[in-house]
DNA sequence: ACTATTTCCTGGATGC
DNA sequence: TGCATCCAGGAAATAG
């Protein structure tokens, strides 16, 4: 389940493959629910664009188109809304999402929902199983607002997001309208390191303890990016390679194992729907 | 304005 | 062995 540390490696490894290319001609599938555009739109937008940057913004990945002097008369002439001179093309990988870069003759993968061919002769593939993934164009800047970037955002404005509210901090860390990239994984180890447990209500929160899952939050994220994510659920960055980060998890998927400080057997509840991992002694 | 719950989707794991 | 059922989870939609 590709998190912020995860769709750091790919939009890196990415940059490093297709920045510079021109995209030539793209095919969509038939899936209407991978679209979150209108699948003219995306398909205006993409074609003779060329890809100028790919870079990480939450969860998402962002490619940055600039159309170098085609007109885009013929489209808008249809009344399919003319894609701005910079567009963006907006990547969300869900929970199974893959972006592959391949040789056309490369066997097509089941589940394949877009295919871009870039002048370079190769293609780029959208591939995603279950199908929580989508596809998007938006104008340059559209994108930006939203919720605060944990590695970029000030301490004070990290804790001012939280300050107040009633929700447990685990439902507030993943609600990506506060903060963008954080998901389960990383929630569970930021808590974990920060001694919170998930259920804790933000508004009990002492503001210095806030400062340390700031502290925490942004620390998972350093330590994950730099061994290449955590390799759960198939996840494999642009080049296939596994990312090691599950080997450093502290409690996310060891429920009933001993914590690593203090023995206590690590627990695990369901909040927000999903599943959260927790040490009952070291976390209050 | 917030918060909680439901829904979408398939493959791998588990159960009988 | 084979089939059915459960479970994983991000975020949009819906309900309170």
């Amino acid at each position: 389940m590709p998190e912020l540390p995860e769709v750091e490696t790919i939009a890196r490894g990415l940059q490093q493959k297709v920045s510079g290319d021109v995209i030539e001609s793209v095919w969509l599938g038939s899936k209407p629910q991978t679209m979150k555009s209108r699948p003219a739109e995306i398909a205006a937008a993409l074609e003779h664009a060329r890809i100028t940057q790919v870079r990480r913004m939450g969860k998402h990945i962002v490619f940055d188109l600039e159309r170098n002097g085609v007109p885009a008369a013929a489209k808008t002439r249809r009344r399919i809304k003319a894609p701005g001179p910079r567009a963006q093309w907006i990547v969300h990988l869900g929970m199974t999402g893959r972006m592959l870069v391949c040789e056309p003759s490369a066997e097509l993968a089941k589940h394949t929902h877009a295919i871009v061919t870039l002048a370079s002769g190769r293609e780029l593939r959208f591939v995603d199983p279950r199908r929580f993934g989508r596809l998007s164009v938006a104008s340059q800047g559209d994108f930006e607002a939203g919720g605060s970037e944990p590695l970029e955002v000030e301490k004070d404005r990290f804790v001012a997001l939280f300050r107040g509210r009633k929700t447990p901090i685990k439902s507030a860390l993943l609600n990506q309208k506060l903060l963008r990239g954080v998901g389960n994984i990383y929630a569970d180890e930021s808590l974990f390191r920060a001694g919170l447990r998930p259920r804790r209500r933000v508004s009990t929160i002492t503001r210095a303890r806030l400062e340390k899952l700031y502290e925490s939050v942004q620390e998972v994220l350093k330590e994950a990016i730099a061994l290449g994510g955590s390799s759960i659920s198939n996840y494999v960055d642009a080049d296939g390679e596994e990312g090691v980060f599950q080997l450093q998890h502290r409690v996310y998927g060891r429920a009933g194992e001993a914590c690593l400080v203090c023995k206590t057997p690590i627990k695990r509840v369901v909040i927000v729907g999903r599943s959260s991992h927790y040490c009952p002694k070291c976390q209050k």
